[in-house]
Order: C-alpha cells, then sequence, then structure tokens
RNA sequence: GCCGAUGUGGCGAAAUGGCAGACGCAACGGACUUAAAAUCCGUUGGGCUUAAACGGCCCGUGCCGGUUCGAGUCCGGCCAUCGGCACCA
C-alpha cells in the first residue's frame, strides 16, 4: 500500500502520550501504607484474564476484553476511584515447553521474548494498567507462593461437623475422641490423616494422554479428547496428586448465588457440579443367608426411591471392587473377559457403542430389601464406577437405560408408578390390557400405565403395598423414611458429578510440587525451602512412559540420604488460581499478600450490592471481591471453578477476608474473522491488531472494538467498520483543529469561548448523560453512538464553544484516550485531562417547552403533533381529535375510547 | 436427549410495553476538484397509488396463538442457528 495520508497525526501523538504516562506513573494506583494512599478514596478493582503469552503475539481478541476494563479503569478515575487495573502473565504451560522440545531453546528464553512482544503490544494499545503490578506465574518470586499455597491445602482437611477447611492439627485432637484410637499404630493415624488431607495421592484410573505425554484433568478433556490439541486420552491407572475440590461441591453451588455473574455461566458451573438428591439404599448379598458369615450388601444410589418395587436387578460397574466376591465359578470366565474388554476400549470407544447396552450376569444374587426377593446381579458399562456407588438398581419400568438392558436381557419388567392423566382430560377407552387405570390414595388423581414403554416422570405408585396410591414426591419421602429405619448406610444422600481434581502433571515447565518422599511416604517441605525451583534440563522430553521429565535430574531429586523430591509438576492453573491476589500486593516477600492490602482490594467498594431474590440465599456470602472480572467463556468450568475453590481454602484458613474472588463477572463474546468464521490460520483470516494500529491508530482500533457491538457477543470483524470509526475520530479532531497553508494543525478559529445555544446545551447534557449511563451497562457500543451524534450535531455550527469540547474530551478519554489527552492540551484547558473529573448533567437542560407528541388510532400511528410541555390530558386529547388525519381516519366511527399517556402519545380507539 | 443463549434492512446493530431500524458500514445521487482520493451535503425496509413532485395507503422484528387501547419487547406453543453437558442412575 501506499504511504496514505494519515486524517490526523495519531501516528506522533500516540506514543507521545504512551510516555507521558509511564513517566508520571499517571495510572499507579497506591497501596494502603503508601505515600499517596487517601483511604477515604473508594477503591475499585478491575481485572482482566491475564494471557498466556504465546509466541504469535496478540490477537484481536485480547484487546476486546482489555478494552472494555481500560475504559471502566478510566472512566472510575475520573469518577475519582482509586482504581487497581494490573496485567500479568500466566507463563507456565504446554506451548512453551512444546517449543523448547522443538528447538532446544529453554522456555525461561521463551517466556521472557514472549512476554516482551505482549507487553509491547499492550503498551501499543494506551492501556492504563499499573506496571508496577505486574507479574509472572513463573518467576519463582511468584511460585515460590503459589507453591506456599498448595502447603497450605496438603496441611488442611474438609472438616465434615464445621464445613470448612481445617489445619491437620484439628484433625488430630478430633481423632482422639474416635472408636479405637487407642489401637492404632502411628501407621494407620498416618494413613487415616492422609486419607483426609486437601490434597492427597490416589492410585486410580485417570485420564491419560499420549501425545502430549501427560495426565489431565476431567476438565481437560472434552468428548474423549485432550483440550489442548484435540489428541486422544486413554484411562489408565497411574498415582498422582488430587485436591478435594468436592468437599467444596455444595459451597462452590451456593456461593454462585450472590454472584453477579451472566446467569449462564452460572448454569455452566452448576451443571459441572452436577448436584442431586437421592438415596442410598443396600441390596443385601445372597450369599450372606447361605453362608451367614459375610455382612456384603451393594449399595446402590438412585434419585427414585419410590421405585425400589420395580427394581427387578442390579447392575455393578465393571470395575467394582466386590465382584471378586460375588461372581459365582460358573460365571467367572464370562465376567472376567467382559471385564478385560471394557478396560481395553477408550473412552471415545465407550461412549461411542453406548447405543447398544452390554452386560454379563454374574452368577450372584441381591435381595431387594422392600420386596425381600432375590434379584439378579449383573455387571455393565453403562454403570460407571465414578458415579454414586458404581452400583445402581435396574428399574427397567421406569427408566429408559434399564429398560433397554432389561429388554435386551430378557430381565423382567415390574411397573409401579402410573402416568398422571392431566385435570380435565377424559379419558378415553384403549385397547385393552395394554393401557390400564389407576387410582391416587386420595382418589382424586387417575393414572394410567402401558407395558409397551418405561414411563419416567412423576406420577402415581402402584403395586407398592407401603407407599400404594400416592404421588411421586410423598412416595419418596416414605421410602426414604422406611430405609432410616432399616439403618445401615440407607438413608437420604446427595450426590454430585463434580470429580476431584487430578493435580499433577508429567511436565517440565510448571511448578514443582514441594513434596519430598522417604519411605514411600509423601513430607511437605517447610516454608522456609521456598520456593523450590525445577533443575536445569537438556532434554525436556516426556517419556512416553508417564515417567516426568523431572525424574531425569538425578542429583536434583535427591533430597538426603533416604527422601527424594515429588517430580511431577502443578498444572497450568495454579499459577491463575490467586493471581488476583498477588496484584494486590505483587512484591511482599514476607506473605503471599499482605492482610491489610487484602482486604482494601478485595472488600467492598460502593458499588451498589446485588440483590439476590433467591428463597435461600447463601449464608456465607459477604460483600467484596474483585468488582469486575472480563474474560473469555472458555473458563466457566476450569480457571474459574479452581479460582473459586483455591479462594474458599484460603478464606478457612484465615488467610483471605472474603469467601468469593470475583463479584462481578462477564464474558466478552468471539471476535470472528470477516468471513463470519472463527478466525484460523487455515481460512487466512487472522486479524492483527498491530496491523490495525498501523493503519489507523490505537484509538481508532479500541473505540472499533467496542462500537462492533455488545461486549458479550459474537461478532465478525469488519476492517470497513474500523474505517468508520476513524473518519469519527478524525471529525473529532477537526472539530478543534485545522490545518494552516503551512500544512501544520492549528487550533481552529471556529472555537471560540461561546455561550452554548440552547440545542446545543441540551445535546451536551443528554450525550453526558447516556455516555455515562451506557459505560456503567457497559454498553460502550451506544455509548460511542451517542458521542458521534455530538459531533455530527458540532460539525455544521459555526462556532464551537470551548466548554462543549471541555465535557465531550473528558467523555471520549475512556474510549479515546490519546487523541483526547492531546486535543486537551492543545485547548490549553490545563493540567492532564486524566487528572479531570468525570462531567455531571443536569434534567433540567433535557426538557424543552414544546414537546412532539404521538397521535395513534387503535394502536397505529397517524400524525404527531407539537404541544406545550405542560399541556393536560384533555388538552392533548382535544388537539389529538382535532388533527386532521385523525379525522380522516376515524370519519364515520365512533370513538369508544382516548388513551392519553402524558408527554408520550394519545391512542384513539373507535368501535 | 437435557440445559442455556440468539433470531430485527444488503451488512454490524439500536429501541424503560408507546414513532421499528438510532449510530455506523455498503450503495446511489450531488458539491468541491483538471481528475482522483479525502472531505461535505442528500437518499436508502418492502410494496401500492400518482404523468411527476408533494401527498396518501398497505405490509414488515423466525413461525402460530394469547394478554393489552397498544407487543420487536410480556405469556403459551413451535421452528432454526450457536454454545455447554451427555449412559450422572
Amino acid at each position: 500500500m501506499s504511504e496514505r495520508r494519515k486524517p490526523y497525526p495519531f501516528d506522533r501523538l500516540e506514543p507521545k502520550w504512551q510516555a507521558i504516562w509511564d513517566e508520571t506513573r499517571a495510572f499507579h494506583a497506591p497501596n494502603p501504607g503508601e505515600e499517596k494512599f487517601d483511604p477515604a478514596q473508594p477503591k475499585y478493582y478491575v481485572l482482566d484474564m491475564f494471557p498466556y503469552p504465546s509466541g504469535a503475539g496478540l490477537h484481536v481478541g485480547h484487546p476486546e476484553g482489555y478494552t472494555a476494563t481500560d475504559i471502566i479503569a478510566r472512566y472510575k478515575r475520573l469518577k475519582g476511584f482509586n482504581v487497581l487495573h494490573p496485567m500479568g502473565w500466566d507463563a507456565f504451560g504446554l506451548p512453551a515447553e512444546q517449543y523448547a522440545i522443538k528447538t532446544g531453546q529453554h522456555p525461561v528464553v521463551t517466556t521472557r521474548e514472549n512476554v516482551a512482544k505482549f507487553k509491547t503490544q499492550l503498551k501499543r494499545i494506551g492501556f492504563s494498567y499499573d506496571w508496577e503490578r505486574e507479574i509472572n506465574t513463573t518467576d519463582p518470586g511468584y511460585y515460590k507462593w503459589t507453591q506456599w499455597i498448595f502447603l497450605q491445602i496438603y496441611n488442611s482437611w474438609f472438616n465434615p461437623e464445621t464445613k470448612k477447611a481445617e489445619p491437620i492439627a484439628t484433625l488430630l485432637e478430633a481423632m482422639k475422641n474416635w472408636l479405637g484410637y487407642e489401637q492404632w499404630t502411628p501407621e494407620q493415624q498416618r494413613k487415616i490423616v492422609d486419607d483426609r488431607r486437601l490434597a492427597y495421592v490416589e492410585d486410580a484410573p485417570v485420564w491419560w494422554c499420549p501425545d502430549l505425554g501427560t495426565v489431565l484433568a476431567n476438565e481437560e478433556v472434552v468428548d474423549g479428547k485432550s483440550e489442548v490439541g484435540g489428541f486422544p486420552v486413554v484411562r489408565r491407572p497411574m498415582r498422582q496428586w488430587m485436591l478435594r475440590i468436592t468437599a467444596y461441591a455444595e459451597r462452590l453451588l451456593k456461593g454462585l448465588d450472590g454472584l453477579d455473574w451472566a446467569e449462564s455461566i452460572k448454569t455452566l458451573q452448576r451443571n459441572w457440579i452436577g448436584r442431586s438428591e437421592g438415596a442410598r439404599l443396600e441390596f443385601p448379598w445372597e450369599g450372606n443367608v447361605a453362608t451367614g458369615l459375610l455382612e456384603l450388601a451393594i449399595t446402590v444410589f438412585t434419585t427414585r426411591p419410590d421405585t425400589v418395587y420395580g427394581a427387578t436387578y442390579v447392575v455393578l460397574a465393571p470395575e467394582h471392587p466386590w465382584l471378586e466376591a460375588i461372581v459365582t465359578r460358573e460365571q467367572r470366565d464370562r465376567v472376567r473377559e467382559y471385564q478385560a474388554r471394557v478396560a481395553s476400549k477408550s473412552e471415545l470407544e465407550r461412549t461411542d457403542l453406548a447405543k447398544d447396552k452390554s452386560g454379563v450376569f454374574t452368577g450372584g444374587y441381591a435381595i431387594n430389601p422392600i420386596t425381600n426377593e432375590p434379584v439378579p446381579v449383573w455387571i455393565a458399562d453403562y454403570v460407571l464406577m465414578s458415579y454414586g456407588t458404581g452400583a445402581i438398581m435396574g428399574v427397567p419400568a421406569h427408566d429408559e437405560r434399564d429398560w433397554e438392558f432389561a429388554r435386551r436381557y430378557g430381565l423382567p419388567i415390574k411397573h409401579v408408578v402410573a402416568q398422571l392423566i392431566p385435570d380435565g382430560i377424559e379419558m378415553r377407552p384403549s385397547p385393552a390390557g395394554i393401557t390400564r387405570v389407576v387410582q391416587s390414595k386420595t382418589g382424586e388423581k387417575l393414572g394410567t400405565w402401558n407395558d409397551d414403554r418405561p414411563f419416567c416422570g412423576e406420577g402415581i405408585a402402584f403395586n407398592s403395598p407401603i407407599i400404594e396410591g400416592l404421588l411421586t414426591p410423598e412416595a419418596k419421602q416414605e421410602v426414604i423414611k422406611w430405609l432410616e429405619m432399616r439403618g445401615g448406610l440407607n438413608g437420604p444422600t446427595v450426590k454430585y458429578k463434580l470429580r476431584d481434581w487430578l493435580f499433577s502433571r508429567q511436565r517440565y515447565w510448571g511448578e514443582p510440587f514441594p513434596i519430598v518422599w522417604c519411605d514411600g511416604k509423601h513430607e511437605a517441605l517447610t516454608e522456609s525451602e521456598l520456593p523450590l525451583e525445577p533443575p536445569a534440563l537438556e532434554d525436556f522430553k516426556p517419556s512416553g512412559t508417564g515417567e516426568p521429565p523431572l525424574a531425569k535430574a538425578k542429583d536434583w531429586i535427591r533430597y538426603s540420604e533416604n527422601a527424594s523430591r515429588e517430580t511431577n509438576t502443578m498444572p497450568q492453573w495454579a499459577g491463575s488460581c490467586w493471581y488476583y491476589l498477588r496484584f494486590c500486593d505483587p512484591h511482599n516477600d514476607e506473605r503471599f499478600v499482605d492482610e491489610e492490602a487484602e482486604r482494601w482490594w478485595m472488600g467492598p467498594s460502593i458499588e451498589k450490592v446485588v440483590e439476590t431474590r433467591l428463597v435461600d440465599p447463601d449464608p456465607e456470602w459477604k460483600p467484596g471481591g474483585v468488582d469486575l472480572y472480563i474474560g473469555g467463556v472458555e473458563h466457566a468450568v476450569l480457571h474459574l471453578l479452581y479460582a473459586r475453590f483455591w479462594h474458599k481454602v484460603l478464606f478457612d484458613l484465615g488467610h483471605v477476608s472474603k469467601p468469593e474472588p470475583f463479584q462481578r463477572l462477564v464474558n466478552q463474546g468471539m471476535i470472528l474473522g470477516e468471513d463470519g468464521r472463527k478466525m484460523s490460520k487455515r481460512w487466512g483470516n487472522v486479524i492483527d491488531p498491530l496491523d490495525v494500529i498501523e493503519i489507523y491508530g490505537a484509538d481508532a482500533f479500541r473505540c472499533y472494538e467496542m462500537f462492533m457491538g455488545p461486549l458479550e457477543q459474537m461478532k465478525p470483524w469488519s476492517m470497513k467498520g474500523v474505517e468508520g470509526v476513524s473518519r469519527f475520530l478524525a471529525r473529532v479532531w477537526r472539530l478543534i483543529m485545522e490545518e494552516n497553508q503551512a500544512g501544520e494543525w492549528v487550533r481552529s478559529a471556529a472555537v471560540q469561548d461561546e455561550e452554548l445555544t440552547k440545542a446545543q446545551q441540551k445535546i451536551t447534557h443528554a450525550t453526558v448523560k447516556k455516555v455515562t449511563a451506557d459505560i456503567e451497562s457497559l454498553s460502550f457500543n451506544t455509548a460511542i453512538s451517542q458521542m458521534m451524534i455530538f459531533v455530527n450535531a458540532f460539525t455544521t455550527a459555526e462556532k464551537i464553544p470551548v466548554s462543549a469540547m471541555r465535557t465531550f474530551l473528558v467523555l471520549l478519554n475512556p474510549f479515546a484516550p490519546h487523541i483526547s489527552s492531546e486535543l486537551w492540551e492543545r485547548l490549553n484547558l490545563g493540567g492532564d485531562i486524566t487528572a479531570q473529573s468525570w462531567p455531571e448533567y443536569d434534567e433540567r437542560f433535557l426538557v424543552e417547552d414544546e414537546i412532539e407528541i404521538v397521535v395513534q388510532v387503535n394502536g397505529k400511528l397517524r400524525d404527531r403533533i407539537t404541544v406545550a410541555l405542560d399541556a393536560t390530558e384533555s388538552e392533548l386529547e382535544a388537539a389529538a381529535l382535532a388533527n386532521q388525519k385523525v379525522q380522516n381516519a376515524i370519519a364515520g366511527k365512533q370513538v369508544r375510547k382516548v388513551v392519553v399517556v402524558p408527554k408520550k402519545l394519545v391512542n384513539i380507539v373507535t368501535g
């Protein structure tokens, strides 16, 4: 492209202002105790999801959220807030390591380069970050505290009495009162403690990704493939570190109620946690009766205890630990063969083949506790070991899956719930022998049932002696009461889909665990041994066997004569679980965050408190936390759930002051390519922010990203659109500046100390009102529209009053900080624009003496009339009826009614 | 299958139950210019009526129905697209 003339000299003034902001520390937020700190000034904490600094640099998606938060940060400062607006780097992770494997360059080096690149790019967009608070998760001064927090988790247990994390010491104390304490050996005591730690080691089947050479968390596996890279994963038993997030399932769920998050994200988390209420039932093993020795009972979980009369068989997961005891000699081979077949399937195959239910009879029988009849015990891979108890009661008549399974293997089907006939529907006679009618206990409700198909809804119980004729909710309660009387494990219970968090990875580029192993037992390092830095390695490659790369560093591993270091590393999420806390006090060597700094920045701002309309709100909730957090929706169940979990642990242990980290969360929508497709190299539709800034300037880039449409919506990029916004900024420039003979930009002669005309007065105040309200509601697109309307109104004016420009430039400043700073200076308005205060508007300037009233006939627009502002309702009615067009429309008809909405409209209704 | 979101001009979009399409893009016409770019002004949802202009009229927010003096907006039922979960007992 040939050198085109810039519509205004953004290429000079943007770097100029960026340098000034740097030099003057314009956006530094003082902490309590710091020189310029003013406790009377309210705080506002506005946060971006910090990026992973990839080699590719920024794409247009990053600055979308960043611009939104920057507008808020700059706006809040002008409103007089002490604003915390920090940025940092989430720099541990796979890409840096994979790049290292490919090129041999150490991840430390690539990370440093990428961070430098990202930082330069972000500065070029003019974001008002407090760079003195920059943090990097790979910096030993940072991950020292990540490791420290891990130790807090490791050294805690979840006390079911208090429903809180507590130091292990309280467990040791509590244990003394437990039955049989005196007999325990130290070994047994140790095991009891280790089994209750919030960070524990488990040898269990985990997601192993051979291509990445590491294990992955549940949340990182999507459709049987790795979230990163899309490689296949397999189930494989391995010894791994787990974090007991399931202990917090209930509180993580409840805590959502008080948060000001999009309902869709809350729903995503709720579904992921997957709470369901039901009951545990014991089906005693029939072998008990024969041998009289074993007290074996198969415990099943069900959400429909009312259907227990219809339970005609029991199914165990193929991995169920009791199979050995239950399976008969005759069935042993077939069961083993089935187990082997299931184990060899990858998860993708297992779900893929799910359409056809398969299973094998174990030869054993269990006793249905309510009918006392023996029912066969099967194994089938449609029952998952990882959910509930790993065993179900098969109720084919009232569950689709059980129906399918029973039909395939010829198991008995017994109907015990009838479908309610909706009120007011007449029963029509059906073919005899198929549909039968049942009556409820009260005799008011009728139900039908049909032995052709399962019925999975709620209805009326029948063929069920103790709950005969009851509606499902009462029937459930009755069965639960009956179960509780039976004792044992029987009774009501709550299950969650959420699994514990698989926390170790077989990678080089992550935080090493502050753990050593001694005689097969794990021990924590002390705080003074932190940070534990990873060893220098030549070869970062995963071994492929599941042996972590750190295992190659023989010297590093050796901790003492008989102790060696843990060689797994933490997942990338570890660093991002608490970075928002570190931003409050990023250089502290004594604590992960200073207590006072944490209380201040995570404390309540004067923002209005969220109203929750819930019947049963979270009792734990307190106002406070990050006031506004903006980022992509892809973290809905990963980062956002993990961080909430860590925060709650830290809260329980008294290290932070609030139970939730992020009070208000907004997800920006994805930006698509110009062709409407997702931006990708494959389609060649990727837009580089720096290219755009080169041509149109950073202010135009920022404003376009906000003008495209609502922040949360997915929307396609348009270069023409950028041009439009760029034209708007150029018009702003020329409103105030003109070119002289020499081709220099000088203050326009039209800009004078003039009084505003009434119309100008009105539009100025209307613009202040609209822009203020729109920023508050994050409707940046309409705020920019309003500023365009303002500028359009002044471009035709012969004289441009300075006072209107003064107001306007402050409004524009959060959106286009460079041009507004420059024009502020050129107009000699005094001081720096960032030190101004946000303009106020006055309703009085918005009202007019005369207003336009809409006249409708039967709801259809007929005309508009101009009347005095204070016209009475009857005057309005008379004026409307006198209108010629109204007369035409109602000619020959009778006026039945006249609706008058003061200051708005008159609607004439004819018969 | 379940849960959630979204459907408005040629395009991005706007509209406390009260003038549908603000603002911007594109397109067309005009001014300026030797010319182009830039800039500025105007027109622009569809249709009918009119010789033409002015004007007048009808239709229009995915589809069907309801509430209301009045519905893009509220309620009920569909359809489509996108996203999440998915043998979760």
